[in-house]
DNA sequence: CCGGCAGGTAGGGGACTTCCTACATATGAA
DNA sequence: TTCATATGTAGGAAGTCCCCTACCTGCCGG
């Protein structure tokens, strides 16, 4: 288990990076296919997956002169862990307004 | 409810301002509270803020001369349900891996 | 009122990001 | 072998980010 670091926030930061997230949800795809849904050039695309790559967020495997690129989504559940003390933040808010609006309504 | 927007993947992109979300988790501070625990000038930390309000994740309570910083944890469960396509991704992997492994062992 | 403190804003420098157009590399097909 | 395809890399332009040093505003206490 790699820890979650800058690289993975940083990788998020981007849409287009996102989107090729998203896209691979549905199983592994080559550059060519990835950067048809988008509308910039091809090389931007390697190197947005270069980006991901580095963050451990995809994986890519060599198929003759194609490479597809599969998304990795252990780094993701590192970010829900992160989230975590922010949950518990978020429910004892959410009680807490319970309580007021109960105190009012009584 | 404010959707999941770009400025929230941008503002958690920066290891300052997850660390001020952090330092928030304890409860509303100061921003000369906050600064103290940087290695960094104030008017810094004043810009860092300034970003994470404009995503929604900080909200601000004048109180004399004093400002008090307040975590915002909506937008972070926001991010919790972008998250779970992907839980679900990772899980059906993991499925899928033990599949094999109990097959390889049988 | 006046000095000092809390905090925001302006402007700028340096580094980084993101896109582009060439160009390089490797593999498959004819 | 020779051409075309799939992809990566180099280098550069434009924009953005992040930090800084002034500087400004507003509130408190004497």
């Amino acid at each position: 288990m790699t820890a979650l670091t800058d690289d993975v926030f940083a990788a998020l930061a981007n849409p287009a990076r996102r989107e090729l997230l998203r896209l691979l949800l549905d199983g592994p795809r080559t550059v060519n296919d990835l950067a048809s849904h988008f509308d910039m050039r091809r090389p931007s695309i390697s190197e947005h997956l270069k980006v991901l790559r580095d963050a451990g967020l995809v994986s890519e495997r060599k198929s003759g002169r194609e490479r597809h690129y599969r998304l990795e989504a252990g780094p993701l559940m590192e970010l829900q862990d992160w989230l975590h003390p922010y949950e518990r933040f978020w429910r004892d808010r959410l009680k807490t307004l319970r309580h007021v609006l109960d105190e009012e309504n009584s």
